[in-house]
DNA sequence: GTCTATATCAAGATAGAC
DNA sequence: GTCTATCTTGATATAGAC
């Protein structure tokens, strides 16, 4: 049953938003699946085996993006880039790669290095999208397109984590208030 | 011996910037003490106890950082309160707020609302600061400041994830980025 | 091949020694 | 009052049952 890994990836990768890598465990797996843990560790042998398929899953979907919409103007692009961050995520999820930058020094190496990947390739894939609206006139043409990046990004991040600890919804108010900046 | 009490607070203030709440261990405090772990617990009974002790040390510090700059301008408020992180973390820490609001979910209920009251009153006090800033002219008047305080925050927090994952100092230009978008 | 029973280790926490 | 020896639990991981 090749299903089965992957409702264990879907799992795994939901408790990463939720609770973070170190503090979900192979029992948060097993349970709800109706499985022992040990079962879990067939399909992934160590943790690290299972988070370094979570974390290439974010890479591919990354290196994903602009493939898919190679065919769009750099406004579009960056309009699905943010929606499909805002649908992804509920009110008591954050980011699944602040997750593992947080986590970053408890992790084994090989998965360290593939989240240094995973962060760069979410800063170039973005980057890219704003170098090219600077091209179309869409920004100023002294931007810094690589720290803004980093800027919206974080910005996006950071939001998150206060929306759920704080139980408010203020990424709209503040998209708004942060494209006037920007844009 | 009091002192003991406050190395044991300091140390764990530094683990929860370098490794999370979750991550870190009474055994990561006991060791470079030379003591055993069920020593530490004589001291913080629980490690909620701890927690709560450090979330409250962060808080009163948000609180007094008004009282500190009474008789200072907005402008000069803004850049101690930026300065004052700046300096606070090196190349391997991250924000004590982001560990603790990114292992939000793990946390006894208690050490929730204490952290819940911390994000609450670092928010308030930076949003003062650009009130002020705004009622002198150096904001301008359409600004939305307590959006604008989420925005400067999460940015300075995602930023410091990124430079520690990627292990470059992205901050300086990144801040004069955000600088010359903001005022 | 897929899973359970079991081992091992480290976590947080208690009770009792000095 | 301060700490150590010890307990219990829950974590990751292995070896072996079906």
């Amino acid at each position: 049953m090749d299903n089965r890994k992957t409702q264990i990836v879907e799992l795994a990768f939901n408790l990463i938003q939720e609770k973070g890598y170190v503090a979900f465990s192979y029992d948060d797996l097993a349970k709800p699946l109706g499985v022992t843990k040990a079962s879990i560790h067939y399909h992934f042998e160590k943790k690290e085996d299972l988070g370094l398929t979570i974390a290439d899953r974010m890479l591919q979907a990354l290196e994903q993006f602009p493939v898919r919409f190679a065919s769009h103007t750099a406004q579009e692009r960056l309009n699905k880039f943010i929606e499909e961050r805002i649908e992804r995520f509920g009110d008591h999820e954050i980011c699944p790669l602040s997750s593992l930058q947080t986590d970053y020094e408890s992790l084994p190496q090989e998965l360290q290095k593939k989240v240094q990947l995973v962060s760069q390739k979410e800063i170039a894939v973005l980057a890219d999208i704003l170098t090219d609206m600077k091209s179309e006139g869409l920004l100023e043409s002294s931007s810094d397109t690589n720290s803004l990046a980093y800027l919206i990004l974080s910005c996006g991040k950071g939001i998150l984590q206060y929306q759920r600890v704080l139980g408010i919804s203020v990424f709209p108010q503040l998209f708004k208030e942060m494209s006037r900046l920007i844009f």
